[in-house]
DNA sequence: GCCAACGTTGGC
DNA sequence: GCCAACGTTGGC
């Protein structure tokens, strides 16, 4: 019998509803965002105009939707440093300014330039992010995947994706490796 | 509508 | 640099 390579079974429909679901009031949200430090790293959130950048180039649909449709004022954003060494959490931001349209994608000479968004009717959205502490302990990718509790996180799951949510508990289980 | 080819992401 | 995992594209 040839070995079989297991995978971890694919998130089922709807795994993600919770995600868009009705909020209680004053219900706060976890979101977690990816950047290539070589490109746009943590420190360089920190240097902008009051520590706020738009959340650009974004050009797919599942994380437009979480971007778009999950995203509310206040709600606070693990910023992920892919592609490092390590790959680690290594700050926190919150939402200023919900979803609005992406305008990179109507410039031509913008390199997330989209011929298939159109300004009266764009597909691609963008919020403002604003940071408000380093972490103290960078989380890294290992120590993420090594703690059971942080398994069905969306970032393991569904790694990809520039935008994903993070449950509650799944923000205290990182807050208590991070933030002391 | 199917599916092969291709491009992107990002871990390793 | 390699490659797995997808998403997108386009021929049919």
């Amino acid at each position: 019998m040839p070995a079989r390579k297991t995978r971890a079974a694919p998130a089922p429909a709807g795994a993600w509803d919770w995600v868009f679901a009705p909020r209680r009031r004053g219900e706060k949200r976890y979101w977690l965002a990816k950047s290539e430090p070589d490109v746009f790293a943590f420190e360089d959130l920190w240097a902008r105009p009051d520590r706020t950048t738009p959340w650009d180039g974004v050009r797919n649909f599942t994380a437009r939707n979480f971007l778009r449709d999950g995203m509310r004022l206040g709600d606070q954003v693990l910023f992920y440093h892919s592609n490092a060494d390590p790959s680690a959490i290594v700050g926190i931001c919150e939402v200023v300014r919900e979803a609005y349209p992406d305008h990179t994608a109507f410039d031509r000479n913008d390199p997330h330039f989209d011929p298939g968004s159109d300004p009266a009717a764009p597909k691609w959205f963008m919020v403002d992010l604003r940071a408000v502490r380093r972490l103290p302990r960078p989380v890294t990718l290992p120590d993420l995947k090594a703690r059971k509790e942080l398994a069905g996180m969306a970032l393991l799951r569904i790694g990809r994706l520039s935008v994903t949510p993070v449950r509650p508990e799944e923000w205290r289980v990182i807050m208590a490796m991070g933030d002391r």
